[in-house]
RNA sequence: AGGGCUAUCGCCAAGCGGUAAGGCACAGCACUUUGACUGCUGCAUUCGCUGGUUCGAAUCCAGCUAGCCCUG
Protein backbone atom coordinates (compact mmCIF):
# COMPACT_ATOMS: atom_id res chain seq x y z
CA UNK A 1 0.00 0.00 0.00
CA UNK A 2 1.73 2.76 -1.03
CA UNK A 3 2.15 5.94 1.34
CA UNK A 4 0.88 9.83 0.09
CA UNK A 5 1.59 12.95 2.33
CA UNK A 6 -1.56 15.11 1.61
CA UNK A 7 -0.89 18.40 1.84
CA UNK A 8 -3.94 20.30 4.05
CA UNK A 9 -5.16 23.86 4.10
CA UNK A 10 -8.20 22.90 6.24
CA UNK A 11 -9.91 23.61 3.35
CA UNK A 12 -12.84 21.49 1.03
CA UNK A 13 -10.24 20.90 -1.43
CA UNK A 14 -7.77 18.88 0.43
CA UNK A 15 -9.80 17.26 2.64
CA UNK A 16 -11.86 16.10 -0.10
CA UNK A 17 -8.24 14.67 -1.46
CA UNK A 18 -7.22 13.24 1.82
CA UNK A 19 -10.52 11.49 2.04
CA UNK A 20 -10.86 10.13 -1.74
CA UNK A 21 -6.71 8.48 -1.73
CA UNK A 22 -7.86 6.68 1.60
CA UNK A 23 -10.79 5.45 0.33
CA UNK A 24 -8.55 4.79 -3.00
CA UNK A 25 -6.73 2.39 -0.70
CA UNK A 26 -3.72 4.94 -0.04
CA UNK A 27 -2.02 5.26 3.45
CA UNK A 28 -3.01 8.72 4.25
CA UNK A 29 -0.46 11.31 6.10
CA UNK A 30 -2.39 14.77 6.98
CA UNK A 31 0.32 17.72 6.67
CA UNK A 32 0.20 21.45 6.53
CA UNK A 33 3.00 23.40 5.81
CA UNK A 34 3.24 26.43 8.14
CA UNK A 35 4.01 29.25 6.56
CA UNK A 36 3.27 31.94 8.81
CA UNK A 37 4.34 32.92 12.61
CA UNK A 38 0.95 32.88 13.96
CA UNK A 39 -0.65 32.96 17.54
CA UNK A 40 -2.73 30.47 18.33
CA UNK A 41 -5.80 30.44 16.46
CA UNK A 42 -4.96 33.06 14.14
CA UNK A 43 -3.15 31.05 11.31
CA UNK A 44 -3.50 33.11 7.77
CA UNK A 45 -5.63 32.30 4.77
CA UNK A 46 -3.56 29.37 3.53
CA UNK A 47 -3.02 27.28 6.92
CA UNK A 48 -5.60 26.48 8.73
CA UNK A 49 -4.53 24.19 11.35
CA UNK A 50 -7.24 23.75 13.53
CA UNK A 51 -9.40 22.82 10.54
CA UNK A 52 -7.13 20.72 8.83
CA UNK A 53 -6.42 19.00 12.40
CA UNK A 54 -10.61 18.25 13.16
CA UNK A 55 -10.32 16.87 9.10
CA UNK A 56 -7.94 14.67 9.94
CA UNK A 57 -9.07 13.43 13.03
CA UNK A 58 -12.32 12.60 11.50
CA UNK A 59 -10.76 10.59 8.55
CA UNK A 60 -8.76 9.24 11.09
CA UNK A 61 -5.41 10.01 9.92
CA UNK A 62 -2.90 10.82 11.27
CA UNK A 63 -1.73 15.31 10.80
CA UNK A 64 1.68 17.01 10.51
CA UNK A 65 2.50 20.32 10.42
CA UNK A 66 5.74 20.92 8.97
CA UNK A 67 7.47 24.42 9.26
CA UNK A 68 7.85 26.18 6.47
CA UNK A 69 8.17 29.63 7.60
CA UNK A 70 11.72 30.54 7.34
CA UNK A 71 11.75 29.14 3.62
CA UNK A 72 8.62 31.24 3.08
CA UNK A 73 10.14 34.12 4.50
CA UNK A 74 13.23 33.88 2.45
CA UNK A 75 11.55 32.50 -1.01
CA UNK A 76 8.24 34.10 -1.43
CA UNK A 77 8.00 36.78 0.99
CA UNK A 78 11.69 38.67 0.68
CA UNK A 79 11.66 38.02 -3.35
CA UNK A 80 8.08 39.34 -3.88
CA UNK A 81 8.97 42.57 -2.09
CA UNK A 82 11.79 43.34 -3.83
CA UNK A 83 9.93 42.41 -6.86
CA UNK A 84 7.59 45.27 -6.17
CA UNK A 85 10.73 47.63 -5.43
CA UNK A 86 12.33 46.67 -8.66
CA UNK A 87 9.02 47.79 -10.12
CA UNK A 88 7.63 44.18 -11.25
CA UNK A 89 3.90 42.51 -10.08
CA UNK A 90 5.29 39.24 -8.58
CA UNK A 91 2.92 35.90 -8.18
CA UNK A 92 4.05 34.47 -5.30
CA UNK A 93 1.57 31.92 -5.42
CA UNK A 94 3.64 29.93 -7.86
CA UNK A 95 7.41 30.21 -6.19
CA UNK A 96 5.57 29.26 -2.97
CA UNK A 97 3.95 25.78 -4.63
CA UNK A 98 7.70 25.14 -6.17
CA UNK A 99 9.98 26.00 -3.20
CA UNK A 100 7.74 25.90 0.02
CA UNK A 101 4.62 23.22 -0.94
CA UNK A 102 6.29 21.00 -2.94
CA UNK A 103 9.89 21.35 -1.54
CA UNK A 104 8.41 21.05 2.34
CA UNK A 105 5.89 18.30 1.13
CA UNK A 106 8.42 16.27 -0.49
CA UNK A 107 10.88 16.36 2.49
CA UNK A 108 9.21 15.34 4.53
CA UNK A 109 7.63 12.59 2.80
CA UNK A 110 11.33 11.12 2.49
CA UNK A 111 10.97 11.42 6.08
CA UNK A 112 8.31 9.74 6.80
CA UNK A 113 8.67 6.92 3.78
CA UNK A 114 5.50 8.02 1.60
CA UNK A 115 6.20 7.57 -2.11
CA UNK A 116 3.94 10.10 -2.67
CA UNK A 117 2.54 14.16 -2.03
CA UNK A 118 -0.69 15.00 -3.19
CA UNK A 119 -2.95 17.78 -3.29
CA UNK A 120 -6.19 19.46 -3.54
CA UNK A 121 -5.69 21.50 -6.79
CA UNK A 122 -8.12 21.21 -9.66
CA UNK A 123 -5.20 19.83 -12.25
CA UNK A 124 -4.19 16.36 -13.67
CA UNK A 125 -0.43 15.41 -13.47
CA UNK A 126 0.50 13.21 -16.41
CA UNK A 127 3.19 11.06 -18.16
CA UNK A 128 3.66 11.74 -21.46
CA UNK A 129 4.64 9.22 -24.01
CA UNK A 130 8.22 11.00 -23.82
CA UNK A 131 8.47 10.32 -20.15
CA UNK A 132 8.13 13.53 -18.89
CA UNK A 133 5.18 14.52 -16.23
CA UNK A 134 3.61 17.62 -16.97
CA UNK A 135 0.37 19.35 -15.31
CA UNK A 136 -2.75 18.87 -17.74
CA UNK A 137 -5.99 21.52 -17.14
CA UNK A 138 -9.11 19.88 -15.29
CA UNK A 139 -11.82 18.30 -17.15
CA UNK A 140 -13.36 21.36 -16.08
CA UNK A 141 -11.33 24.56 -17.22
CA UNK A 142 -13.66 26.86 -15.19
CA UNK A 143 -11.35 25.67 -11.88
CA UNK A 144 -8.21 25.18 -14.04
CA UNK A 145 -5.19 26.23 -11.71
CA UNK A 146 -2.50 24.71 -14.16
CA UNK A 147 -1.22 28.11 -14.10
CA UNK A 148 -0.03 27.99 -10.63
CA UNK A 149 1.64 24.93 -10.72
CA UNK A 150 3.63 25.38 -14.15
CA UNK A 151 6.94 25.79 -12.17
CA UNK A 152 7.06 22.27 -10.48
CA UNK A 153 9.86 19.68 -11.62
CA UNK A 154 9.80 16.92 -12.71
CA UNK A 155 11.20 15.44 -9.98
CA UNK A 156 8.21 16.89 -8.03
CA UNK A 157 5.80 16.01 -10.56
CA UNK A 158 6.34 12.44 -10.99
CA UNK A 159 5.59 11.90 -7.12
CA UNK A 160 1.98 13.92 -7.17
CA UNK A 161 -1.15 12.92 -7.47
CA UNK A 162 -3.71 15.12 -7.89
CA UNK A 163 -7.37 13.35 -7.64
CA UNK A 164 -9.70 16.26 -7.79
CA UNK A 165 -8.87 17.09 -11.82
CA UNK A 166 -12.17 15.35 -12.68
CA UNK A 167 -14.30 16.89 -10.34
CA UNK A 168 -16.27 20.49 -10.32
CA UNK A 169 -15.99 22.13 -7.11
CA UNK A 170 -19.60 21.46 -6.55
CA UNK A 171 -18.63 18.02 -6.39
CA UNK A 172 -16.33 17.92 -3.80
CA UNK A 173 -18.41 20.23 -2.14
CA UNK A 174 -20.60 17.52 -2.08
CA UNK A 175 -18.47 14.96 -1.34
CA UNK A 176 -17.55 16.72 2.02
CA UNK A 177 -21.20 17.34 2.84
CA UNK A 178 -21.91 13.60 2.47
CA UNK A 179 -18.91 12.65 4.41
CA UNK A 180 -20.00 15.44 7.12
CA UNK A 181 -16.85 17.26 6.81
CA UNK A 182 -17.33 21.03 8.52
CA UNK A 183 -15.99 22.75 6.29
CA UNK A 184 -17.71 21.53 3.24
CA UNK A 185 -19.49 25.36 2.98
CA UNK A 186 -15.99 27.14 3.47
CA UNK A 187 -15.32 30.15 0.96
CA UNK A 188 -12.73 29.54 -1.65
CA UNK A 189 -9.33 30.94 -0.26
CA UNK A 190 -8.24 34.04 -2.22
CA UNK A 191 -5.51 36.95 -2.24
CA UNK A 192 -2.27 36.79 -0.64
CA UNK A 193 -2.38 34.44 1.58
CA UNK A 194 0.58 36.32 3.71
CA UNK A 195 -0.94 39.85 3.34
CA UNK A 196 -4.08 40.67 5.87
CA UNK A 197 -6.49 42.90 4.76
CA UNK A 198 -5.28 42.33 0.77
CA UNK A 199 -3.27 45.71 1.48
CA UNK A 200 0.04 44.38 -0.32
CA UNK A 201 1.43 47.96 -0.70
CA UNK A 202 1.06 48.44 3.03
CA UNK A 203 2.74 45.21 3.45
CA UNK A 204 5.70 45.77 2.01
CA UNK A 205 5.83 49.49 2.92
CA UNK A 206 6.02 47.98 7.19
CA UNK A 207 8.19 45.19 6.47
CA UNK A 208 10.91 46.59 3.39
CA UNK A 209 14.02 47.73 5.49
CA UNK A 210 15.35 49.68 2.84
CA UNK A 211 15.28 53.28 1.89
CA UNK A 212 11.50 55.00 2.31
CA UNK A 213 9.64 54.54 -0.77
CA UNK A 214 8.89 57.71 -2.30
CA UNK A 215 6.00 59.35 -4.32
CA UNK A 216 7.07 60.41 -7.49
CA UNK A 217 5.69 61.76 -11.23
CA UNK A 218 3.01 60.38 -13.59
CA UNK A 219 4.04 60.64 -17.06
CA UNK A 220 2.53 60.49 -20.26
CA UNK A 221 4.40 58.54 -22.91
CA UNK A 222 5.64 62.11 -24.19
CA UNK A 223 7.60 62.61 -20.67
CA UNK A 224 4.52 65.08 -20.23
CA UNK A 225 3.91 65.19 -15.77
CA UNK A 226 0.36 63.82 -15.31
CA UNK A 227 0.15 64.01 -11.75
CA UNK A 228 2.16 62.35 -8.76
CA UNK A 229 1.85 58.82 -7.51
CA UNK A 230 2.15 57.23 -4.22
CA UNK A 231 5.26 55.23 -5.33
CA UNK A 232 6.10 52.68 -7.57
CA UNK A 233 5.11 49.77 -5.54
CA UNK A 234 1.10 50.71 -5.76
CA UNK A 235 0.67 49.89 -9.54
CA UNK A 236 0.93 47.36 -12.11
CA UNK A 237 0.94 47.21 -15.68
CA UNK A 238 -2.59 47.84 -17.23
CA UNK A 239 -3.92 49.36 -13.79
CA UNK A 240 -6.81 51.80 -14.31
CA UNK A 241 -8.36 52.41 -11.12
CA UNK A 242 -6.93 53.83 -7.99
CA UNK A 243 -4.30 56.40 -9.59
CA UNK A 244 -6.25 59.40 -8.42
CA UNK A 245 -5.74 60.90 -11.21
CA UNK A 246 -8.70 61.89 -13.88
CA UNK A 247 -7.68 63.16 -17.62
CA UNK A 248 -11.33 62.86 -18.94
CA UNK A 249 -11.01 59.39 -20.06
CA UNK A 250 -9.73 55.83 -19.32
CA UNK A 251 -6.28 56.29 -18.98
CA UNK A 252 -3.85 53.20 -17.93
CA UNK A 253 -0.78 52.23 -16.47
CA UNK A 254 1.77 51.30 -19.40
CA UNK A 255 4.89 50.87 -17.80
CA UNK A 256 6.81 51.40 -14.61
CA UNK A 257 10.35 53.01 -14.37
CA UNK A 258 12.30 52.33 -10.82
CA UNK A 259 15.42 54.07 -12.48
CA UNK A 260 13.51 57.63 -12.11
CA UNK A 261 10.55 56.57 -10.01
CA UNK A 262 8.22 57.73 -12.74
CA UNK A 263 4.94 55.43 -13.87
CA UNK A 264 4.10 56.00 -17.13
CA UNK A 265 0.05 56.45 -18.27
CA UNK A 266 -1.45 55.92 -21.39
CA UNK A 267 -4.57 55.25 -23.14
CA UNK A 268 -5.68 51.28 -23.63
CA UNK A 269 -4.46 50.75 -26.92
CA UNK A 270 -0.42 51.44 -25.38
CA UNK A 271 -0.34 48.50 -22.73
CA UNK A 272 -1.34 45.69 -25.73
CA UNK A 273 1.69 44.31 -27.46
CA UNK A 274 2.45 41.32 -29.71
CA UNK A 275 5.50 39.97 -28.19
CA UNK A 276 6.69 39.17 -24.64
CA UNK A 277 10.15 37.63 -23.23
CA UNK A 278 10.40 35.63 -20.56
CA UNK A 279 12.81 34.26 -18.53
CA UNK A 280 13.72 31.97 -15.79
CA UNK A 281 11.99 28.90 -17.88
CA UNK A 282 10.15 25.89 -16.74
CA UNK A 283 9.65 23.06 -18.93
CA UNK A 284 7.01 20.61 -18.15
CA UNK A 285 6.17 18.68 -21.19
CA UNK A 286 9.00 19.26 -23.34
CA UNK A 287 12.75 19.59 -22.22
CA UNK A 288 13.92 22.33 -23.66
CA UNK A 289 13.49 24.61 -26.76
CA UNK A 290 17.17 24.65 -28.42
CA UNK A 291 18.42 28.23 -29.79
CA UNK A 292 16.35 29.24 -32.65
CA UNK A 293 13.70 26.59 -32.35
CA UNK A 294 10.32 27.89 -32.26
CA UNK A 295 7.19 26.21 -30.94
CA UNK A 296 3.48 27.03 -31.72
CA UNK A 297 1.37 26.31 -28.63
CA UNK A 298 -1.19 28.61 -26.74
CA UNK A 299 0.05 30.94 -23.90
CA UNK A 300 -1.68 33.18 -21.16
CA UNK A 301 0.11 36.14 -19.69
CA UNK A 302 -1.96 36.21 -16.41
CA UNK A 303 -3.71 33.52 -14.19
CA UNK A 304 -7.71 34.45 -15.53
CA UNK A 305 -6.40 34.88 -19.41
CA UNK A 306 -7.37 32.42 -22.07
CA UNK A 307 -4.65 31.39 -23.76
CA UNK A 308 -4.17 32.54 -26.95
CA UNK A 309 -2.37 31.10 -30.19
CA UNK A 310 1.38 31.74 -29.96
CA UNK A 311 4.80 30.78 -31.47
CA UNK A 312 7.55 30.32 -28.79
CA UNK A 313 11.06 30.83 -29.45
CA UNK A 314 14.47 30.61 -27.97
CA UNK A 315 16.36 34.13 -28.64
CA UNK A 316 19.24 33.34 -25.49
CA UNK A 317 20.30 30.57 -22.60
CA UNK A 318 18.23 32.39 -20.19
CA UNK A 319 15.23 33.28 -22.79
CA UNK A 320 12.28 32.19 -24.60
CA UNK A 321 10.46 35.58 -26.91
CA UNK A 322 6.14 34.63 -27.72
CA UNK A 323 4.93 35.75 -30.56
CA UNK A 324 1.19 36.13 -30.29
CA UNK A 325 -0.77 35.68 -32.82
CA UNK A 326 -3.23 38.68 -31.90
CA UNK A 327 -1.71 41.16 -29.33
CA UNK A 328 -2.73 40.63 -25.42
CA UNK A 329 -3.38 43.11 -23.33
CA UNK A 330 -0.63 44.43 -20.31
CA UNK A 331 1.57 41.96 -19.92
CA UNK A 332 3.07 42.67 -16.74
CA UNK A 333 7.32 42.32 -15.98
CA UNK A 334 7.17 39.53 -13.01
CA UNK A 335 3.57 37.66 -14.34
CA UNK A 336 3.95 34.30 -15.78
CA UNK A 337 3.48 33.63 -18.58
CA UNK A 338 2.69 29.61 -19.48
CA UNK A 339 2.56 27.72 -22.40
CA UNK A 340 -0.25 25.16 -22.94
CA UNK A 341 -0.25 22.48 -26.22
CA UNK A 342 -2.97 21.51 -27.83
CA UNK A 343 -3.91 18.96 -25.07
CA UNK A 344 -3.95 21.19 -22.67
CA UNK A 345 -0.81 20.19 -20.94
CA UNK A 346 1.72 22.76 -19.65
CA UNK A 347 4.39 22.77 -21.93
CA UNK A 348 5.85 25.39 -19.71
CA UNK A 349 6.50 29.13 -18.52
CA UNK A 350 8.05 31.60 -17.65
CA UNK A 351 8.59 35.24 -15.74
CA UNK A 352 7.65 37.74 -18.05
CA UNK A 353 10.52 40.42 -18.16
C1' A B 1 -8.70 102.57 -16.80
C1' G B 2 -11.68 100.86 -21.03
C1' G B 3 -13.55 96.53 -24.24
C1' G B 4 -14.57 91.29 -24.72
C1' C B 5 -15.19 86.23 -22.80
C1' U B 6 -16.22 82.68 -18.98
C1' A B 7 -18.37 81.00 -14.33
C1' U B 8 -22.64 73.62 -13.82
C1' C B 9 -20.05 67.55 -8.54
C1' G B 10 -12.87 66.91 -6.45
C1' C B 11 -11.50 67.30 -12.30
C1' C B 12 -13.26 67.60 -17.56
C1' A B 13 -17.95 68.59 -19.56
C1' A B 14 -23.41 68.43 -21.77
C1' G B 15 -27.37 71.72 -21.28
C1' C B 16 -29.81 77.18 -25.17
C1' G B 17 -37.19 78.43 -20.76
C1' G B 18 -39.97 72.95 -18.71
C1' U B 19 -38.00 70.81 -13.96
C1' A B 20 -29.29 68.82 -13.78
C1' A B 21 -26.28 63.82 -19.68
C1' G B 22 -21.70 61.64 -19.80
C1' G B 23 -16.41 60.71 -18.79
C1' C B 24 -12.47 60.80 -15.00
C1' A B 25 -11.72 60.42 -9.77
C1' C B 26 -13.82 58.28 -5.36
C1' A B 27 -16.80 54.42 -2.43
C1' G B 28 -19.28 49.66 -2.01
C1' C B 29 -20.49 44.91 -4.12
C1' A B 30 -19.56 40.89 -7.61
C1' C B 31 -15.64 38.19 -9.98
C1' U B 32 -10.65 35.93 -8.20
C1' U B 33 -5.39 30.58 -4.90
C1' U B 34 -1.14 36.65 -7.40
C1' G B 35 -1.23 41.85 -9.07
C1' A B 36 -4.52 43.76 -12.55
C1' C B 37 -8.68 44.04 -16.04
C1' U B 38 -14.00 43.68 -16.17
C1' G B 39 -19.22 44.08 -14.49
C1' C B 40 -22.97 46.26 -11.20
C1' U B 41 -24.44 50.04 -7.71
C1' G B 42 -23.75 54.83 -5.35
C1' C B 43 -22.05 59.82 -6.08
C1' A B 44 -24.84 68.10 -7.57
C1' U B 45 -33.04 68.97 -4.72
C1' U B 46 -28.61 71.93 -7.39
C1' C B 47 -25.98 75.13 -11.67
C1' G B 48 -20.43 82.02 -8.63
C1' C B 49 -23.61 85.59 -5.55
C1' U B 50 -28.05 88.90 -5.16
C1' G B 51 -32.34 90.45 -7.15
C1' G B 52 -35.90 90.59 -11.46
C1' U B 53 -39.08 88.59 -15.72
C1' U B 54 -42.10 83.95 -16.08
C1' C B 55 -47.11 79.18 -14.43
C1' G B 56 -42.05 77.56 -14.58
C1' A B 57 -34.97 79.59 -15.24
C1' A B 58 -28.72 76.41 -14.98
C1' U B 59 -30.95 78.36 -19.30
C1' C B 60 -33.76 85.50 -20.25
C1' C B 61 -32.58 90.53 -17.71
C1' A B 62 -29.80 93.69 -14.02
C1' G B 63 -26.14 94.41 -10.40
C1' C B 64 -22.11 92.32 -7.78
C1' U B 65 -17.81 88.89 -7.33
C1' A B 66 -13.89 85.93 -9.49
C1' G B 67 -10.82 84.22 -13.54
C1' C B 68 -9.08 84.76 -18.59
C1' C B 69 -8.05 87.69 -23.06
C1' C B 70 -7.35 92.38 -25.77
C1' U B 71 -6.36 97.80 -25.62
C1' G B 72 -3.78 101.48 -23.03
Amino acid sequence: MSKVVVGMSGGVDSSVTAYLLKKAGYEVIGATVKILHTQFGEEGKCCETDDARTVCDMLDIPYYVINGVADFKENVINPFICSYIKGKTPNPCIECNRFIKWAKMLEFANDVGAEFVATGHYAHVVKLDNGRYTVKKADYAKKDQTYMLYRLTQEQLGRTLMPLGKLTKQEARDIAESIGLPVAHKADSQEICFVPDDDYAGYIEEHYDGEPLPEGNFVDTKGNVLGRHKGIIHYTIGQRKGLGIAVGHPIFVKEIRPETNEVVLSDEEEIFSDTVICNRVNFQSIEDLKLGETLRCKAKVRYHHIPEEATLERIDDERIKITFDNKVRAAAPGQSAVFYDDDDCVVGGGIIE
